[in-house]
DNA sequence: TCCATATGTCGAGAATTATCGACATATTAA
DNA sequence: TTAATATGTCGATAATTCTCGACATATGGA
């Protein structure tokens, strides 16, 4: 991921409303929501919501289809992700007792297996 | 980590000058650098970087201590974990099978065992 | 076609941010 | 005290961003 791109990842995210927005993304997954139900649940003008939309759009981390008369966005969990190893990288930078650490507290976080119970 | 807080992280890492120096406090850990030497190396005025080094601190992501004359300033690798730990969250969100995938990317880059060759 | 719905674009004002000259403070050493 | 070094603060300007009313476009149905 390039340093424009990563600026542009995290600038689109510092920004109250766009984070919640990009969270509310994420919770929707992988059914994505159509703009104005994100511009309603959200308590902001559609134009508002449009721009911010289109923020969060140019910077990678959202998709949006059209359906019919709605254009559904998605969040793009991979944009993220890129985000995130660039920022990680930025520590680590060939030096792994630097960034181990990290890793060893964000794991536990998902752990690797996923045993769907009953 | 609050809502807030990961906001101030994220807009301060969205300015191409904090990133490269937050970049270049990573790289020069554990012993730091004075203001003074982080605005030549970036050919920036000093008191353009005072400002951005105040903006960083306020973040969290960077802390200061002053030695005789100079003020050392050395990147919170701990902040940056904080601040990744959120994002990562905002995506489990209980759903392991969203971030899993994720962390699987992330780790090769430091692998969790350093076995220093030779 | 005409209308309602869903969304985007334009443009202007308010608010915030980035930059840097000038000045202030802190430290050390004549 | 005076000067040199290292850094921070103030204030003004330029640039950018946020917000939202008004208008435009796209879709689907009467």
């Amino acid at each position: 991921m390039e340093n424009e791109q990563v600026i542009l990842a995290l600038a689109a995210l510092a920004q109250s409303t766009r984070l919640d927005v990009f969270r509310l993304l994420v919770s929707a997954e992988p059914e994505g929501l159509p703009a104005g139900e994100v511009a309603r649940r959200l308590a902001v003008p559609h134009n508002t919501m449009s721009s911010h939309l289109s923020i969060l759009s140019r910077a990678g981390l959202v998709r949006s289809e059209r359906f019919s008369r709605s254009i559904v966005y998605r969040a793009d969990l991979d944009a993220l992700r890129s985000a995130i190893a660039f920022l990680l990288k930025d520590c680590c930078g060939g030096r792994a007792e630097i960034c181990a650490p990290l890793l060893a507290e964000l794991t536990p976080c998902c752990p690797p297996k996923v045993t769907t119970d009953a």
